[in-house]
Parts: structure tokens; C-alpha cells; sequence
DNA sequence: GTACATGCAAAAGATTTGCACTCTT
DNA sequence: AAGAGTGCAAATCTTTTGCATGTAC
């Protein structure tokens, strides 16, 4: 994804504002990252100080609606942002839900599953996200399963 | 799942006080509802008028912690609380990008599919949440693809 | 008796919003 | 010019925490 295809999803509708070209660089040269919006924050203030947070919000949500990021929740109390390109849909995440440590993991979901249920439903799917939950290895002592 | 098998997954090391009890019975009795901890806290305030939010909050910890319940995120700003049991295995969301809607369906990951992963990152898997995003019937004009 | 659990109120955080001002198109 | 977007500060809300007290085992 880049700057023209950004211009076209926004289809005459939205401005490419300066701020809003520096949070989607700041996005594509951390990809494969999980950076919550306090993170952006602070990469995107290095390079233009006025910015404020409201506006790293306000763009996570319009990205978001536009299917440009997926906003993800490993529960750790804030939310993060991660760009939907090819590489987000091949892989998942596994959350320890004791420490909450995050780990990636490659995989994809069986072609057959997705096109049957979008069709199913009337929906028209983007994305998906997948989260498995458990206990790491560090923490499959401390509670019983 | 019942109230000697919530003893038994607290192992002796947590205590089944009135108002986890009741906490408990709560989820139960609304299973496949999407509870947030105000919405617990508003039903089990019903028939124990004393209890805090402090403590649906705790409760959900620990149920969670203990693989009793999924903390779900809509992304409607709370988190959501659902019991794990075979159903929840067998059922996914569908999220609307743009108004939020939840709709489930039924699902679930190939056999094969859960095992691998487990074994390849020494992580002990409880449970997963498959989440697809995308525009519901009435949003699909709002924004474009 | 001893850990563990609770209620309350305060604190901490994340996210949203109102508004005057500025910028893209 | 006009609609959109921004920064700032205040407001909102959810979730967490400290602490004195209470309770399950």
C-alpha cells in the first residue's frame, strides 16, 4: 500500500493532509508491529511536533473504517493498530492469558471457510483476525488447566 | 459447566464467596450473551445489592485467568465476557467496521488446524476467537471497498 | 487462624468531544 | 469558497488500585 492507492480509498471524500501522510508512514516503516496510538504518537511527534493525539485517533478510525488498518486487543488495555495488507492475513496471534505476552505465528485460514460465511451473511468481508488464548511456557505452571 | 467444576478449577487456591457465586450464575443464565462488566454488574445487583464493580472486574479476571470465561472486544469501548464451552468453540463474530454491528455464526477451525500451532510454540491452548470485519448489509454503501 | 476476597472511593488510563482555527481540493 | 481536518484542553468512561474490613476453608 502506498500514498496514490491511500488517495484512492479515500475516494474524493477525505483529505491527504500532511499529518495523515506521516501517521501512514509511520504505519508502513513499523510494519509487522503492533503500535498502539500513544506509540504512533510518539514516532509521528519526531517529525512534526504540532501533532496532537486526538488526530492519531481521529486517522485510526477513519483507517480503520476504511479496512487500511485492523485495530487489534491482546488486552493489555489499550488498542493497536496494525496495517491489513497481505502479510496481516497470514498470520495470528497466541495471547498468554497470564502474562499477556504475544506471540505471532504464521498461518492462514482454510480457503473454503471465509467466502461461504461472507456470502452466508450479507457481509462483505475485509479481514479477519484470529486469537488463540493459553498459557505460555513460562506461565503454565502458576494456574491449572 | 456448574458450581463443582468452578471449585475445582480454583484448585483450593480461590475461595467460592457468595458473590462469585452468584457472578457465576449470571453468566450462566445469559450463555451466549455478550456481557460487559456493567451489564453483569447491573444483574447481579438485582439479588445482591452490596456488590461492587470492583468485583465483577476481579471475578472476570480470574474467570478468565482460569479459562472459564473469553474476554471479547467489539471494539465498542468495554470489553465483553462470554463463557467458554463447547459452544464458544463453535461460533464465531462478525463485526461491522463502520456501525458495530455483532453478528454470530457458526463455525469452527478445522481439527487439525489448533494442534499444530499448540505443539510447534510450547503454548497450551485453552480457547480462540476468530473475528471477521467487514461491512454489514446496510453499511456496505457508506463506505467503499 | 490465615490467606484470600470485598466494598468503597480515589486514581489511572485510554479515548472522545467541543470549539476556534487551518488546510486540502 | 467550502467542506474537512487539526490542536488543545476538557470531558467521558472504563478499568485498576489502596486500604480497612470481612469471609471461606
Amino acid at each position: 500500500m502506498n500514498i496514490p492507492e491511500l488517495q484512492q480509498k479515500f475516494n474524493g471524500q477525505y483529505k491527504l493532509t500532511r499529518q495523515r501522510e506521516i501517521i501512514f508512514h509511520t504505519l508502513t516503516d513499523h510494519a509487522g508491529r503492533h503500535l498502539s496510538a500513544e506509540d504512533i504518537y510518539n514516532t509521528v511527534r519526531q517529525q512534526y511536533p504540532e501533532i496532537g493525539l486526538a488526530t492519531i485517533y481521529r486517522a485510526m478510525e477513519l483507517f480503520n473504517n476504511l479496512g487500511i488498518v485492523q485495530k487489534l486487543d491482546f488486552g493489555d488495555g489499550c488498542h493497536r493498530y496494525e496495517l491489513c495488507d497481505h502479510h496481516s492475513r497470514q498470520h495470528h496471534h497466541m495471547i498468554c492469558i497470564v502474562c499477556g505476552k504475544v506471540i505471532e505465528m504464521a498461518g492462514y485460514l482454510p480457503d473454503k471457510f471465509e467466502p461461504d460465511i461472507s456470502h452466508m451473511n450479507d457481509f462483505s468481508i475485509l479481514d479477519y483476525q484470529l486469537y488463540f488464548y493459553g498459557y505460555c511456557k513460562e506461565c503454565q505452571s502458576k494456574y491449572r488447566k
